[in-house]
DNA sequence: GTGAAGGGCCAC
DNA sequence: AAACGTGGCCCTTCAC
C-alpha cells in the first residue's frame, strides 16, 4: 500500500495540518513513543490520517521549546485530540491515551479503538488474536509489516522507512474502521461498541493516577506472616517427615513443602487417606481427624500470603509517583469484566490486615463505593420474577427473605443455617449450579439438595424459566447477550455433553455478569466526566466496586458524584429493580 | 535456561 | 467423567 505522507515539525505547518483535519468525521491516530510506559520515555511521533493524507508531526523540535502540556504552538493538536470530533480511530487507544494526557496535558476524546471492537466481535472465541496485525489481516486482508514497532524512536534523525511505517498505520485505520462498523452492525454491537469506547478514557486516567500503597505497613505484615510461616513449616516438616522417615535410607527427609507430588506421597505414608488432588476442599474435611492435613492447609495459606501477595508487590511501586499503576485489560473476559495484571489490584486478600496498606495518602481520603447485590439485581430483573424483585423493593436482608419464602416460614424466624442455605443458592443460581454440587457444598445428601432446589425454584417460577429459556438459547442459538448487546458465540460439539453443559450454565451466567460489567464500565464514564477538574482521582476498579481518591475536603461531594454514577448507570439497564450503592468515606481501603 | 501445563488459591 | 461463572499469580514438573 503506497501512503502519501507530511512530515511536519514547526508550528506554522501543525497549525495549518489541525486546521485542515479537523473537518474530517474520522481520523486514523497513531503515536510512536520511546518506551512503553509514559514514566520511561516522550511521545516522539503522533500520526494523524484521513486516510489518504497522512501527517506524521515529530514533537522532537517541539520538545526543545518547552512543556508540551502548555506550549502554545501545539494547542491546535492538543484541541483537534481532546475535541469529541474528529472521532479518533486507534488500535488499542488507551495506550495513546495515556502518552496523550500524561505528555500532552489533554484527555483524549471521541475514541474509536479498533482493538476493543474486534474483541467484541470475536464474541468469546478465544482462539483469535487482537493486535494491529491480525486485525489488519482479518478484516482487510492486509499483511502488515510491524517490524519497525520497536525501532530507535529517539535517533535525532528518524530514517524514512520509520516515518513511513508511522504513517501507515495510522492510515490503515480509517479502512479498517470502515469495515468493522459493517461488522459490528452486522453483529448488532454498536450499542456496547459506544459503551466500550467511552471508558478507554477513565480507564488510561485510572493507570496513570496508580494506586497509593503504604509500603511500611506493607512490609510489617509481611514480616508477621514470615514469622508464622517458618513456625509453622517447621512443625509441618516434622510431622510430614515422621512418615517418610522410616522409608527413607538417610532416616531424615527433607520435603518441599510446596511440591503437590511431595507433600501427598508423605502424606500417604502416614496413613492419611489422601483423596484425588491436595486442594483444600478436599483436605477440610480430613483436618479434624489428622492434625498434619490442618497443619498443611495453615501452612498453605499463609505461604500464598507471602508469595502471591509478598515482597513482589512492592517492585510495583513507581519511584515516579510512588503508587502501584497496573495494567488492566478493559475486555479482560468475554463477558466484558476487567481483568488485571501487574500486579493484579483486584485480588488483593480481603483481610484487614492486607487492605489497610492501601490508604489514602496524606490529606486525602478514600471513597469505596459498591453495589449491592448487583448480579442478583440483575437476575430479577431480567426474569420479571415478582417475588424476586419484590424481595429486593421491600428492602428487607435479600438471603433471608429467600429462605422465608423457601421454607415457608415468618422472616423473624429464620435461623443462621436457614439464611445460609439461602445466600448460598442465590449465589449458587447465577452460576448455573447442580444439586450435586450443592449437596457437596453444603453437606446435605443429594436428595435433600434437590429438595431444597426444587422449592426454591417453585418459590422463584419465573426465575425457573428464565434460567431455563437461557440454557434453551444457549444450545439452539449458540449466542448470549447483555443488556447492552454483548454478545458471545458458544462452539461445541454436539456430542460432546461436558462442552454442552458448559454452554448451558455459560448461557445462564454469562448474561447476568456481563451486564455487571456492562453496568459498572457505563459508571466510569458518568464518573469520569463528574469528576473532572476535581481533585478526585479513580484508583481502582473491582468489578462491583469502584475506588476513588479525593481531597478530604473534597470527599463528601466525590462521594456523591460516585454514588450517583453508579447509580444512574444501573437505572440504565436495570429498570425494574431498585438498583443499591453502599458508600464509604475512609482513610484506608477496609469495608 | 525457557516455556507450557497442571495444581492450587486469591478476588468478585 | 464431571460435578457453579470470570480472571491472574505462584509453584512444581517436565519437555526442549
Amino acid at each position: 500500500m503506497e501512503v502519501y505522507f507530511q512530515l511536519i515539525n514547526d508550528a506554522a505547518s501543525l497549525e495549518k495540518a489541525c486546521a485542515q483535519l479537523e473537518s474530517e468525521e474520522y481520523l486514523g491516530f497513531d503515536t510512536e513513543t520511546t518506551a512503553l510506559d509514559p514514566f520511561d520515555g516522550y511521545i516522539r511521533l503522533v500520526q494523524l490520517s484521513n486516510g489518504k493524507d497522512t501527517k506524521v508531526i515529530d514533537l522532537k523540535p517541539f520538545m526543545e521549546r518547552g512543556d508540551l502540556s502548555t506550549l502554545p504552538e501545539l494547542k491546535p493538536l492538543r484541541d483537534l485530540l481532546s475535541a469529541p470530533r474528529p472521532i479518533k480511530i486507534a488500535h488499542n487507544a488507551k495506550f495513546d491515551a495515556k502518552w496523550t494526557r500524561h505528555h500532552l496535558g489533554v484527555d483524549l476524546n471521541g475514541i474509536f479503538d479498533t482493538m476493543l471492537a474486534s474483541q467484541l466481535i470475536a464474541a468469546g472465541d478465544q482462539d483469535r488474536r487482537h493486535n494491529l496485525a491480525a486485525v489488519s489481516e482479518f478484516f482487510l486482508g492486509i499483511e502488515m509489516d510491524k517490524s519497525q514497532q520497536v525501532s530507535d524512536w529517539s535517533a535525532d534523525e528518524l530514517s524514512h522507512s520509520q516515518i513511513e511505517y508511522a504513517a501507515k498505520d495510522a492510515a490503515t485505520m480509517v479502512p479498517l474502521r470502515e469495515k468493522i462498523v459493517e461488522r459490528l452492525r452486522q453483529d448488532e454491537l454498536i450499542q456496547v461498541a459506544k459503551l466500550e469506547f467511552d471508558c478507554v478514557m477513565p480507564i488510561a486516567a485510572m493507570e496513570l493516577n496508580g494506586f497509593f500503597l503504604d509500603a511500611d505497613r506493607w512490609r510489617e505484615q509481611l514480616d508477621k506472616v514470615e514469622k508464622q510461616q517458618k513456625v509453622i513449616g517447621l512443625d509441618l516438616q516434622k510431622m510430614l517427615s515422621a512418615g517418610v522417615a522410616q522409608a527413607s535410607l538417610f532416616g531424615v527427609a527433607e520435603i518441599n513443602l510446596n511440591s503437590q507430588t511431595q507433600v501427598s506421597e508423605a502424606l500417604k505414608n502416614l496413613g492419611v487417606p489422601m483423596p484425588e488432588s491436595t486442594r483444600a476442599w478436599q483436605l477440610q474435611p480430613l483436618a479434624e481427624q489428622y492434625p498434619v492435613v490442618a497443619k498443611l492447609l495453615e501452612y498453605r495459606g499463609v505461604a500464598k500470603s507471602l508469595t502471591s501477595f509478598g515482597e513482589n508487590i512492592l517492585e510495583f511501586i513507581r519511584p515516579e509517583t510512588g503508587r502501584i499503576h497496573a495494567d488492566f485489560r478493559q475486555i479482560g473476559a468475554p463477558t466484558g469484566r476487567f481483568s488485571c495484571s501487574k500486579p493484579n489490584v483486584q485480588q488483593i486478600p480481603h483481610e484487614v490486615e492486607y487492605r489497610r496498606c492501601f490508604r489514602a495518602p496524606d490529606g486525602k481520603k478514600l471513597i469505596v463505593a459498591d453495589y449491592s447485590q448487583v448480579e442478583l439485581r440483575i437476575l430479577a430483573d431480567f426474569s420479571e420474577d415478582q417475588n424476586f424483585i419484590n424481595a429486593f423493593i421491600t428492602g428487607e436482608d435479600f438471603h433471608t427473605s429467600t429462605a422465608a419464602r423457601v421454607f415457608n416460614i415468618d422472616p423473624k424466624d429464620v435461623s443462621a443455617d436457614q439464611r445460609s442455605f439461602a445466600k448460598r443458592l442465590n449465589f449458587g443460581v447465577v452460576y448455573g449450579i447442580g444439586a450435586s454440587k450443592f449437596a457437596m457444598m453444603t453437606g446435605l445428601t443429594e436428595p435433600e439438595a434437590e429438595n431444597m432446589m426444587r422449592r426454591y425454584f417453585t418459590t422463584y417460577r419465573g426465575l425457573d424459566a428464565w434460567l431455563r429459556d437461557a440454557a434453551r438459547k444457549s444450545v439452539i442459538d449458540r449466542t448470549a447477550r447483555t443488556a447492552s448487546g454483548r454478545l458471545v458465540k458458544f462452539r461445541f460439539d454436539e456430542t460432546d455433553r461436558a462442552a454442552k453443559g458448559g454452554a448451558q450454565r455459560n448461557g445462564k451466567n454469562f448474561p447476568i455478569q456481563g451486564t455487571s460489567a456492562d453496568i459498572l464500565k457505563r459508571a466510569l464514564r458518568l464518573l469520569h466526566d463528574k469528576i473532572s477538574g476535581t481533585s478526585a482521582k479513580l484508583v481502582n476498579i473491582i468489578h462491583d466496586e469502584i475506588i476513588v481518591e479525593a481531597d478530604t475536603a473534597e470527599a463528601e461531594q466525590t462521594a456523591k458524584f460516585l454514588e450517583d454514577a453508579m447509580c444512574d448507570a444501573g437505572k440504565e439497564y436495570i429498570k425494574r429493580v431498585p438498583v443499591n450503592v453502599d458508600v464509604k468515606i475512609s482513610d484506608e481501603w477496609s469495608k
